[in-house]
DNA sequence: ATTATAATTTAGACAAATCTAAATATTTAT
DNA sequence: ATAAATATTTAGATTTGTCTAAATTATAAT
């Protein structure tokens, strides 16, 4: 046994494995089904479950059979250090390296299993301390402190909020190249014009410009309004 | 089979054998012994022979039982990528974050194996187009092409040869911090002033302060000359 | 409450990359 | 040229992470 446990090697099969637990299960407070994760990570719950059990070992998760899995407290940090990991490759491709922000995501799930400290510090830094990754998630720092934005999305705020537009959920290189092919980015300023009850779709001014835009599209951009906190 | 053969998936553990082939024989061309494989990568000749058959059948070494190994024009090209990559990322630790060039290797040794085309291109670019690493061995560009800087080991130049420290042999990290306490580095103007016949250290002027030098350091040091081509 | 359905786990198998121990080929020394 | 030493390969086992198929447990429906 080590001092500081979790300075166990772990395998990158592990690590995706504790990423998705993660991110099913709220921060891996909750109890995330074998299934989900299976389906998530395109494989099969048998082997989700062989996995659990070693991980359960290794004291990353909380496991008792047939009852799902949540991350132990090591497991939430290891899991915050990946995706620290993760984002921050992320800001450097788009700022350093011009990519653009649908094409970063198979790179950093590359990158985000690179093991050193040093690096991921050096590179923090280099990236003057980011706060958030180029699709608005907050990047957890050094000691896995992670402040979540207060935001909403477009499709639940009321009738003439104001607000910037400051994340996507769905960052899917589909969806983004289509914000791309709109003109919506992040830190457009948005106003919500008009409600169509029938299908949801919404009617906003962004940046000056007038546009539609369907439900679909609206409960997957967030946006910081003034007013709240 | 696809038309571009090199774009076969090939492993980490793949890799690394083929990087050794080449640094072994001569950039390739030359047969190498499986048991020096297996020495310089600490693993069993018998895990040798498995994966160079493996290797083989992908056309990236020739092979025959007994005779040795050598790299197939596709393995040549494949290694050269993976040293492209190795020693950019070098640079960019060096250069972007600081690093210094002992603690460099570790880190380059993962990095090498993320797979994007656009990730290494547009990193060349950020590092503006380097023709060298921090340990003064060339970058291949990206298509392979790879010039070696003519350049001579300390220890085989005669007395009085004036040249400028353009690169290390061995680039060990106990070395390299040998170098660093001892404030020589890459781009020091060198003259021979001596060499001590008994033992074969040098006395040497190194912008401008005198020094006496071991052979082992000497015969671990490049120097390019102002003559020759 | 009992059955049907769905989720989860177990058991046993497999591929990749490694190992040990034994067998075989090559090289070196006399 | 033959024996001894060295290098290489084969055969069979192991570990990791996965799979399929079957068994078990939990959940939903009537």
């Amino acid at each position: 046994m080590y001092f500081c446990s979790n300075m166990y090697f772990m395998t990158r099969s592990e690590e995706n494995y504790i990423k998705t637990i993660f991110h099913l299960g709220r921060k891996g407070t909750q109890e995330v089904a074998t299934n989900a994760i299976a389906e998530l990570m395109e494989t099969k719950p048998s082997s989700v479950t062989d996995m659990i059990k070693k991980l359960s070992e290794k004291d990353l998760v909380n496991y008792k059979r047939y009852q799902g899995v949540s991350l132990t407290k090591l497991g939430t940090k290891t899991a915050l250090g990946i995706i620290r990991k993760h984002r921050l490759w992320e800001v450097f491709l788009v700022e350093k390296l011009d990519f653009s922000w649908d094409e970063v995501h198979d790179v950093a799930e590359q990158l985000e299993h690179i093991k050193s400290d040093k690096l991921i510090d050096s590179l923090d830094r280099l990236l003057a301390f980011p706060k958030f990754d180029p699709h608005g998630d907050p990047i957890p720092d050094k000691n896995g402190g992670f402040k979540e934005r207060d935001r909403d999305l477009l499709s639940d705020v009321p009738i003439n909020t104001v607000g910037v537009c400051v994340g996507v959920k769905d960052s899917s290189a589909t969806f983004l190249k289509f914000l791309d092919k709109n003109g919506i980015a992040l830190g457009n300023q948005i106003r919500v014009m008009e409600r169509e009850e029938f299908d949801g779709s919404l009617n906003i001014e962004i940046d000056g410009r007038n546009m539609q835009i369907s439900n679909v599209i609206a409960s997957n951009l967030y946006i910081k309004t003034n007013d709240g906190i």
